[in-house]
DNA sequence: TAGGCCATCTGGTCCT
DNA sequence: AGGACCAGATGGCCTA
């Protein structure tokens, strides 16, 4: 998957290039090691320099130095930087690959959160991938629309819902979520199952759709697929169907799509607190006030269709928290592979 | 071919 | 000292 990066194969031929082997450079004719910090963006300011104060320090020494006016110029202040020695260049060297190890790490990890986050929208294609700017502005959308759809009853047919989804999105992704929600679910739902779960039933695993389930939104007039498809265990949610108890313990298995969350148990789930602690203008701003509760109903309606938990009996809402859950836990617990986690048993105390 | 998107490397900063 | 996080730079790939 890793594409050979032709920087970092210059890099690594370079590496130790730029500072420890500053003398030679320096000593030569041509103006490599400029071109070199020009060409990977470094600045006098940078570790270059830095070097440079090394050979600088190579031939000062202890002593001071004596400026131009013949005036004896006061030592530098600060650490003494040491001598970059054959060991210590090595251990830098050292240093660096393990820093960017972890650093590849670190992204990948983001990417697979946010690989989850696309898993979980309404529009999920393996082959057209939403992009990772695409993701995170659907995503918000999503949580936008859900909440209307529970505060003020907007119908998930009705327009409004769509345009919700599309605020902000580019035209192609625009025309991808629209063009998801006018085809509708279920096959999607068997690729996802059985992707996961080896399934061939789209009633099976966590939650599960009814046969034929469908959501027909208004043609808006699009063009034509591939699109990607459209989530259907999320939209049955919204459409109040009551599946399969997903406190069954046995579902869990499906959820092996996705590394358990290996964090703390699920602190009070504080989208809500999140919301309400917004403080960035955004384009929906001014259309409505963000409630707490907005959320709350969002994470509800998602283990209950709301007018299933208008019923439970002495079900409460959680207080806002300041903690914040991790992207990617937040979002796969709402996965329909996980549905079922035992995470979600916090979502509500009797 | 330009522009968008992405992966990677890198140095700086902060924290433990 | 070392790890996490971040932002900038760079080059590759893909598509219109």
């Amino acid at each position: 998957m890793t594409k050979p990066s032709g920087k970092a194969a210059d890099v690594s031929e370079l590496e130790g290039s730029l500072c420890w082997l500053e003398d030679d450079v320096s000593s030569q004719d041509g103006d490599d090691s400029s071109d070199m910090r020009a060409r990977y963006g470094l600045t006098a300011g940078g570790p270059a320099e830095l070097c440079s104060d090394d050979v600088d320090e190579d031939e000062e020494d202890d002593e001071e130095t004596i400026g131009p006016d013949g005036e004896p110029v006061p030592k530098r202040r600060g650490p003494k930087k040491k001598k970059m020695t054959k060991v210590r260049q090595e251990r830098f060297r050292v240093r660096r690959v393990k820093a960017n190890a972890r650093e590849r790490s670190r992204m990948h990890g983001l990417n697979d959160a946010l690989d989850n986050l696309r898993r979980v929208m309404p529009c999920y294609s393996k082959t057209q991938k939403l992009s990772k700017i695409e993701t995170l502005r659907l995503a918000r959308n999503y949580i936008w629309a859900l909440s209307e759809v529970l505060d003020s009853g907007l119908s998930t047919e009705s327009h409004g819902f769509m345009d919700l989804l599309c605020k902000g999105l580019s035209q192609p992704t625009s025309n991808l979520v629209a063009g998801c929600l006018q085809l509708g679910a279920a096959p999607v739902m068997h690729g996802k199952l059985e992707d996961k779960c080896g399934l061939s039933g789209a009633g099976g695993g966590g939650g599960g759709a009814p046969a034929g389930h469908h959501l027909s939104f208004p043609s808006p007039g699009l063009p034509s697929p591939p699109y990607g498809s459209l989530e259907a265990s999320h939209l049955l949610h919204m459409k109040g169907f009551k599946g399969p108890s997903y406190d069954n313990p046995s579902s869990a298995e499906c959820s092996g799509g996705t590394p358990p969350y290996d964090g703390p148990l699920t602190p009070p789930l504080s989208i809500s607190g999140k919301f309400a602690l917004k403080q960035e203008p955004s384009p929906m701003e001014g259309e409505r006030n963000y409630t707490p509760h907005a959320g709350q109903h969002y994470l509800s309606s998602h283990r209950y269709p709301s007018s299933a938990m208008a019923g439970l009996p002495g079900h409460t809402l959680f207080q806002p928290s300041r903690y914040e859950l991790p992207l990617e836990m937040t979002f796969d617990s709402f996965a329909p592979s996980h549905m079922v986690s035992s995470q979600m048993g916090t979502i509500y105390s009797e």
